[in-house]
DNA sequence: TTATTGCATGGCT
DNA sequence: AAGCCATGCAATA
């Protein structure tokens, strides 16, 4: 177009769109939002009208119709007008090619969720505003990744602004002084991309970060909050999210360049990424990113910061973090797209929870049986370990603690093992948090980086709940949440990254539901990673990515199965996870028994119990304390009672003097601070913090060894935390340091009180009282369908009713026989003659016969473990 | 004897 | 063809 200029006039300037010559008056604010980067650096003045056709996208509509430069876009073929600065904002280009409108990028963000969703504007200020870049003649961008992108072609823009933002903060930590100011020459031969990051020092420098884009790149900035618009346009937008993820952060939190907070855990050795690894790793190791590239020109004199990058960017980030390399970082190998997190919004909130943190996924690992069997040992892709984790130059490596989506934080040894005159980076002592997060071969492992914080979080998808496109919109919208696949999961349904498993939909396993008999024996197969999860005990744990991986697993896929002895453990780990389960709102749990578990089953996901903490006063009374959600102050609940994950002083309707929160604490702050210190000082769990007036203690689920810290380390020793866990010290008797990597040895006992015991118990009455009650109902329904269909050939129902009376337990004996055969027919539409007999021993000591056998695995494990010791004690103190 | 550790091997990308 | 990485396996505890 042609470059008309804001002329004053006596009464005003003309409007800056050639088009219309309208004058714009004096005594009219300045629009900044309203026009697009002029050349200069200020902004096109435009008229209202002008700019608003600007800010709606439709001004080379309006005025550029009939003007050369229009493509379609490639998805869904609306007319972009490319190479026009008016419309910049308005499109994405294509790294294979082509350009796509911003709402089709958008959407193909949502697609791709775990790709940060920019701004238009700022993501044109990278691609196609830079005067600099051969961007602007139109070229597609060329990525390390552009081929391998074409899925989601946008998604190296998205990422780019995404590592914007990290750059930003990262930048401010290693910046070099005066890397922006490289010898021209030195330029000459950096790619288009990489210039773009080099660039980002200037933008970074040439004024706040509140107004980097604003007042150099966001050109058309859009609306009132620009200074926001232009922090948010390098974090996802929400809009983006269909779950409505909150990961955008606050502006200050994010964006603003400060150190970050030093953590509790600084005077640890281990390495968090909260910390600065100059402090945390002391001199043992330079803290960098590449521990085969010292660092040249990182001279910051501030405290390092671990930022990792995202994927399609850490070459460039780590260039821009070394100061090295920008030219040879090129020849650097990329991440393999297996490697690539596929991270979902329900993962990404699970990790953020409620906090204001930008989650930056940063890799992704399928297990492999090595990796989650007994030996503890999680092979880490090379790549992914040189970039995201410490460098480390001895073998021995570095204590590294990664939290999970609990919060929960686990200490793995960071290593390296020579080879071939390279290296093989493995986390050591990942067993429990593996067994935790009940994990198998085949499961996937997520690591991310939560800001401002800088941690490292773990996260995991079940491969059976993966997360394709298809299945992230299970994950929405709950309708294909499925039972687990025979012989398969301990966890019937496991939703992401700690997430606590639930049925997300009753008639998926009911079985008068053909459709959801046949969902047993063909089970959810395809995640994202685009593995195939197999059918059958015997394919257990094959879901691998590759055909390599299949062969190589499948081949050997005996070594894969875990031990009943650990399958048993796991499910005592998943009984004792849903102590903190409790049912969505206005939604009551129906039951269903999988595998001989029982599983609520729910409408909705299920939601997060409020963490509570345990205490006993000098009369050996129990209590729990939990924490107002509105006003945080702290209320002395009864033993047994279980809160909603949002629980307030108006539900504490023990205590009615306590029930509002206007009323005073019970106890001071001091006291509440020493009681949950007590609990958590031996975890040096930082999520416990006195501040001015109140005690915020984070919560949601955490697992086994939260509780069993809780309940049994009361008198732990303020010595160094165990190798089991982080959390626990010497001495610990709680049921995970108690335990060898290998997941064998001693556990509870029956007679065991502790907290996770009790819940248990608990917890399993309830079930119990609950399940009689579906018993007897689905005692009459049975009833009825049979009188309605005395053609049924009753080798159908019968046999498995009476087949073997002996397995019928002492309360409720047709009943439940009726129910085991109802539910083994939901689970698995097979005869199930086997059902009774390696039952029909045991079940006569657990009362109300819950215990059905599946087909495949008529192995006495599921009634062998600890958790039918706590059954078997449950109900008989339930039946004092 | 068993579990753990550290390295070597070889399939596969 | 290099090198990653899954896993085998011997040494060690």
């Amino acid at each position: 177009m042609s470059s008309p200029t804001s002329v004053s006039l006596s009464g005003g300037k003309i409007c800056f769109n050639s088009h219309c010559k309208e004058v714009i008056l004096d005594h009219t604010p300045p629009r900044k939002k309203g026009g697009w980067r002029l050349r200069s650096g200020e902004i096109a003045e435009l008229c209202d009208r002008c700019s608003c056709a600007f800010e709606q996208g439709s001004f080379c509509e309006t005025f550029h119709s009939d003007v050369a430069g229009w493509r379609n876009c490639e998805a869904c073929g609306k007319r972009v007008h490319c190479g026009c600065v008016a419309s910049a904002p308005t499109y994405v280009f294509l790294d294979v090619g082509g350009v796509e409108c911003i709402a089709c990028a958008r959407k193909s963000l949502a697609m791709a969720p775990n790709q940060m969703l920019s701004s238009p504007m700022l993501m044109h200020q990278h691609v196609s505003e830079r005067r600099d870049l051969p961007v602007k003649s139109g070229r597609p961008i060329t990525s390390p990744f552009s081929g391998q992108w074409r899925q989601a072609p946008h998604m190296w823009n998205m990422t780019s602004l995404q590592s914007d933002l990290q750059q930003r903060l990262s930048y401010e930590f290693d910046r070099p002084s005066n890397i922006e100011k490289l010898a021209p020459g030195g330029r000459h031969s950096i790619s288009a991309h990489e210039k773009k990051f080099e660039e980002l020092p200037e933008r970074i420098m040439s004024g706040s970060h509140n107004n980097i884009a604003r007042d150099r790149y966001a050109h058309g900035n859009t609306g009132e909050n620009d200074p926001d618009s232009t922090r948010k346009s390098v974090i996802p937008d929400p809009c983006s999210t269909s779950s409505g993820v909150k990961i955008e952060a606050k502006a200050n939190s994010s964006i603003k360049l400060q150190p970050l907070p030093i953590s509790k855990e600084d005077s640890s050795p281990l390495i968090g990424l909260a910390a600065p690894f100059s402090s945390t790793n002391g001199s043992r190791e330079p803290m960098k990113f590449l521990s085969n590239q010292p660092p040249q020109l990182t001279t910051s004199p501030l405290p390092k910061q671990f930022y990792p990058e995202g994927i399609a960017d850490t070459e460039l980030q780590i260039q821009m973090r070394n100061g090295r390399a920008r030219v040879d970082a090129r020849s650097r190998t990329q991440l393999l797209p297996r490697y690539w997190p596929r991270i979902t919004d329900q993962e990404l909130q699970q990790i953020s929870g409620d906090t204001n943190s930008v989650i930056t996924p940063l890799f992704e690992k399928m297990l492999s049986a090595s990796d989650a069997g007994r030996i503890g040992r999680l092979v880490l892709p090379k790549k992914c370990a040189e970039a995201y984790f410490p460098t480390i130059s001895q073998p021995e490596g570095l204590p590294l603690k990664v939290q999970d989506a609990s919060g929960k934080d686990w200490v793995f040894q960071f290593r390296f093992w020579p080879n071939n005159n390279s290296r093989m980076y493995v986390l050591e002592g990942v067993t429990p948090c593996i067994q935790a997060m009940q994990l198998q071969a085949g499961d996937t492992v997520t690591f991310s980086r939560i800001d401002p914080e800088g941690k490292l979080v773990m996260g995991f998808r079940k491969a059976s709940s993966g997360s394709t496109e298809q299945d992230t919109q299970t994950h929405i919208s709950g309708s294909d949440f499925s039972t687990p696949p025979e012989g398969n999961d301990k966890i019937a349904v496991t939703d992401l990254i700690g997430n606590v498993p639930f049925r997300a939909s009753k008639a998926s396993i009911e079985p008068s539901n053909p459709i959801n008999a046949a969902d047993k024996s063909s089970w959810p197969k395809f995640t994202k990673a685009g593995f195939i999860q197999q059918d059958g005990p015997a394919a257990r744990s094959l879901q691998v990515p590759s055909k390599r991986k299949a062969s190589t697993l499948g081949s050997k896929s005996k070594r894969l199965r875990i031990e009943n002895e650990e399958s048993m453990e796991l499910k005592l780990t998943w009984e004792e996870a849903q102590e903190l389960l409790r049912p969505p709102p206005n939604s009551s749990p129906g039951i269903v028994v999988i595998e001989g578990h029982e599983f609520e089953e729910y409408e909705e996901a299920p939601v997060l119990g409020k963490r509570t903490y345990f205490t006993t006063n000098p009369a050996g009374e129990n209590y729990q304390w939990a924490q107002c959600e509105d006003c945080l102050k702290w209320r002395k609940l009864p033993i047994d009672a279980l809160l909603p994950f949002k629980w307030t002083c108006t539900e504490n309707v023990s205590d009615p003097q306590r029930s509002s929160c206007s009323s005073a604490q019970e106890l001071n702050l001091e006291q509440i601070a020493a009681m949950i210190s007590c609990k958590t000082d031996a975890s040096k769990r930082a999520k416990v913090k006195v501040e001015s007036n109140n005690i915020e203690v984070s919560d949601g689920l955490d697992t086994l060894a939260n509780l069993a810290i809780l309940g049994e380390g009361k008198n732990l020793p303020t010595s160094q935390p165990t190798t089991r866990h982080p959390r626990h010290r010497p001495g610990c008797t709680c049921i995970v340091c108690i335990q060898p990597p290998s997941g064998k040895g001693p556990k509870h006992k029956q007679t065991c009180t502790c907290n996770v015991c009790l819940t248990v118990k608990r917890r399993f009455r309830t079930l119990m009282l609950r399940r009689e009650k579906r018993q007897s109902e689905k005692e009459s329904e049975t009833a009825r369908k049979q009188q309605q269909k005395p053609m049924l050939p009753s080798s159908e129902v019968l046999p498995q009713v009476k087949s073997d009376p002996s397995s019928t337990g002492p309360g409720d004996d047709n009943a439940s026989q009726k129910e085991i055969a109802s539910n083994d027919t939901i689970v698995n539409a097979a005869p199930d003659h086997r059902r009774t007999s390696p039952t029909a021993v045991k079940a006569p000591q657990i009362d109300l016969n819950i215990q059905p056998e599946r087909e495949e695995d008529p192995s006495p494990k599921s009634d062998t473990g600890s958790m039918m010791r706590l059954i078997r004690d449950s109900t008989t103190r339930t039946a004092r």
